[in-house]
DNA sequence: ATTTTTATACGATTTATTTCGTACTTTAAT
DNA sequence: ATTAAAGTACGAAATAAATCGTATAAAAAT
């Protein structure tokens, strides 16, 4: 009944969804190969198989089922299509990571993003010009 | 063989642990209560029952197992301890969610929780006067 | 001393997620 | 037309996480 979506993608779904927002409408077989190229540059380590294409497929039909992804079966071929707004569901993700992790502070996990990522000169003129952006335009809501 | 403990707390350990780290060593029983504490706040929803003593004994149990507790077992009411460093793994566990949401950049997540949040003046102050803090006392590393 | 309360131990169940084998179908190549 | 290739459908197995019931032991209250 309210707006807030109850998506709540897996780890794997959100990879999958990743390479969807990345690359726009694709097919199964586009996707699983791509995540195991990304597999295979990290994967230096022992037995690292990669994912097979039926979990690939399991995974997506799944996310259909959810409404986390539209499906065209119009051609043999089917073309899946996020149907979730990328920043939407990532917020929501942060959101949740949030309370989880640091009490639901951002304050507190910029802080330590800030602490430990040794940001660079640009990365802090970037915040502080971000930072006056919002000082001079106040958000809606 | 690396420094790089291997403690990935699940969702339930992380609450757990985030109650250890903040009233230091205790009792399941007591653990569980706060548990619960927390839980009737947020539960005007239906039904929502509270977690039950066994579940959050056994969980701390399977805690100990894995090393991410101590267990002081002298007294009968053994006393947990968490083994692991609150920051140190808020950090892992940030750097986790960074990779798997963000691409790793920590700055696109800085963005969409500033973006997000809709700061307040205080804390946009906050966050200027910590720039100036690592402006001015670059990190060791 | 007996009973009640308060612990832990252990094992089973439930639920969610991931993974994959196998069967079937359609298209393309021969 | 037949075969090979490339796709989806379906169902089941493997993992992992969370939950809880029941048994048992120790301590406290009576």
């Amino acid at each position: 009944m309210s707006l807030k979506s109850k998506y709540n993608p897996t780890e794997s779904e959100l990879e999958i969804l990743q390479l969807l927002w990345e690359y726009g409408p694709s097919t199964v077989r586009f996707i699983n190969e791509k995540q195991n190229e990304e597999k295979s540059l990290s994967a230096k380590q022992a037995g690292k198989a990669g994912v097979g294409y039926t979990t690939t497929l399991k995974i997506m039909q799944i996310m259909a089922e959810k409404g986390m992804l539209d499906v065209n079966k119009n051609s043999r071929q089917h073309i899946y299509t996020p149907s979730l707004d990328e920043d939407e569901t990532k917020s929501k993700l942060l959101d949740g990571f949030l309370k989880k992790t640091f009490s639901g502070s951002a304050m507190k996990m910029v802080m330590q993003a800030l602490g430990n990522h040794n940001p660079s000169k640009e990365e802090l003129d970037e915040i502080k010009n971000l930072i006056h952006e919002i000082e001079n335009n106040p958000k809606k809501s």
